[in-house]
DNA sequence: AGAGTTTTGTA
DNA sequence: ACAAAACTC
């Protein structure tokens, strides 16, 4: 437990949350701070579309990012907190929009929750500098993860290359703290005193109302108000939590089954921060006795999960090529990573031939979302069967994905295609079929998604025969794995 | 959070 | 004859 909080200073006339992807109203660390010491507060939001494309950032992840802004848009202003939306096109722009921002508004302090990939740390850096040289107070939150990235080293000093070790360390330096949420920020005296748009040179509108899309985002929500099936805000994030917590105890032994939903799916809720890793530690260390370990199973099982992140985004911290298109391991780009457009494509669209490989890109590409088995399995299937670059793997990833993490995604990625630190084993490849029989054992899932295959039976659908409106599969799966092994093995020093 | 083959252990 | 363990890639 933390110590009692300080009575809260005012030290500010006015304050400035600038939001990212932290966009929820509790447990906001920088909006918390925000409230406590400024005695007027706004936020503010800066989307840029161009620097986002330019990353991979796709369709789904974007709006839903948005979406979720709206729905807090509403909870700020009953706070007394208005939000600017601001468009710009790209990071680069970003310090002279903000160094405007806060001058038109009379600001004296900034409030963020960092992030890590290395783009975004080089823009809060340049924001940091130029606040910092015009006068104002700018503080950057840790919020994100549960250590900020860099709190967990190696007796050497190194960061952790290793899950198992790092996680050891983590455990033990937090043994079982209890990663209290915070409260909400107070409601604001009044926001009289705010303008309701701000004219700022070179065209940049700063509005209250936020738009449903971007130029060259056109996806919006459902009649329902639905994105691809997920509703956004803080709000249906919460009611995530509370359901998973429902069935976390079968968490460790159905999670590996696609068809069952027995995951969390509160991977995108996690990204753009309606839901923050706190209030989940909070949850699984409630059902599990108050601990990391020693409970419940799943509770037990889940935690190591959103270690996985902790440890992903330690680590997009600590190495800025993981953000570069560069494999941990440099010696990795000397395999013979094939660019086959046609092969791709075929990955892409869900037709490779292989029913569990194509029902899991339909999944991805209908719902924005994978289940977290079947993202192993794909991967090892594009890297290792077809020896496609992991690197278009992954970007399609981020392209497809509503809950699109650099960290995540670069780890998974290099994980499976073996170019990462602790990843698999070159010479450990999935079988797709065997997979598929072992965790789709009725091709209950294969059903769901390929409906050309529901005819067939549970024996036949995994490896089926040939087909009229169903393709052959695009590779020979025991002979492309020798090859990729073979592949592996001819270069020294992995 | 591998898969395939060979060896060993038990009847 | 079969399963579990032990190798290999």
């Amino acid at each position: 437990m933390g110590n009692p909080e300080p009575k809260p200073l005012k030290r500010f006339r006015r304050g400035l949350v600038w939001l990212r992807n932290d966009l929820r109203l509790n447990d906001n660390t920088a909006l918390y701070r925000g409230a406590q010491s400024c005695r007027e507060l706004a936020a503010v939001f800066i989307a840029c579309p161009i620097s986002w494309q330019e990353q991979d950032e796709g369709e789904p992840v974007v709006a839903f990012r948005l979406a979720c802004l709206r729905e807090l848009q509403q909870r700020l202003a009953e706070r007394n907190i208005p939000l600017y939306f601001l468009e710009i096109a790209r990071f680069q722009q970003v310090p002279r929009a903000m160094e405007e921002i806060v001058h038109k508004l009379e600001i004296e302090a900034l409030f963020a929750n960092s992030e890590y990939p290395y783009n975004e740390q080089r823009r809060d850096d340049a924001v940091r500098t130029a606040l910092k040289n015009a006068g104002l107070q700018v503080e950057f939150c840790s919020d994100r993860t549960l250590l900020p990235p860099g709190a967990v080293k190696t007796g050497g000093g190194e960061t952790y290359k290793v899950f198992t070790p790092f996680k050891r360390a983590f455990v033990a330096r937090c043994g079982s703290d209890y990663f209290a949420p915070l409260p909400p920020p107070r409601k604001m005296e009044t926001a009289a005193g705010w303008p309701r748009w701000i004219q700022l040179a070179e065209q940049h509108n700063l509005v209250r109302t936020i738009p449903g899309k971007l130029p060259g985002y056109e996806l919006t929500p459902d009649r329902n108000g639905r994105l691809l099936g997920w509703m956004p805000g803080e709000k249906a994030g919460a009611r995530h939590l509370r359901a998973f917590r429902e069935k976390i105890g079968r968490y460790a032994l159905e999670r590996d089954f696609p068809a069952k939903d027995a995951t969390s799916r509160l991977s995108p809720y996690l990204n753009c921060g309606a839901v923050s890793i706190r209030q989940c530690v909070q949850m699984a260390f409630a059902e599990n006795g108050g601990g990391w370990s020693g409970g419940n199973q799943g509770a037990e099982c889940w935690l190591g999960e959103l270690l996985w992140r902790e440890f992903y985004t330690h680590l997009i911290a600590a190495f800025p090529r993981l953000s570069m298109h560069k494999p941990f391991k440099p010696d990795t780009d000397r395999v013979p990573w094939k660019y086959d457009a046609q092969l791709f494509r075929s990955w892409c669209e869900g037709t490779t031939g292989v029913p569990i490989v194509d029902a899991a890109m339909r999944q991805l590409n209908e719902t924005g979302w994978m289940h977290n088995r079947l993202r192993m399995v794909v991967a090892s299937f594009l890297t290792k069967n077809l020896l496609i670059d992991w690197r278009w793997g992954e970007r399609y990833f981020m392209q497809r994905l509503i809950d699109a993490d650099l960290a995540a995604n670069n780890g998974g990625w290099q994980w499976a295609a073996s170019t990462g630190t602790d990843s698999v084993p070159y010479f450990r490849v999935f079988n797709p079929y065997s997979q598929s029989k072992r965790f789709d054992r009725h091709g209950e899932f294969i059903r769901r998604f390929v409906p050309e295959l529901r005819h067939l039976s549970e024996k036949a659908i995994h490896c089926p025969p040939p087909l009229d409106g169903y393709p052959a599969p695009v590779c020979d799966v025991a002979q492309s794995r020798d090859q990729a092994i073979a592949a592996f093995a001819g270069l020294r020093n992995l």
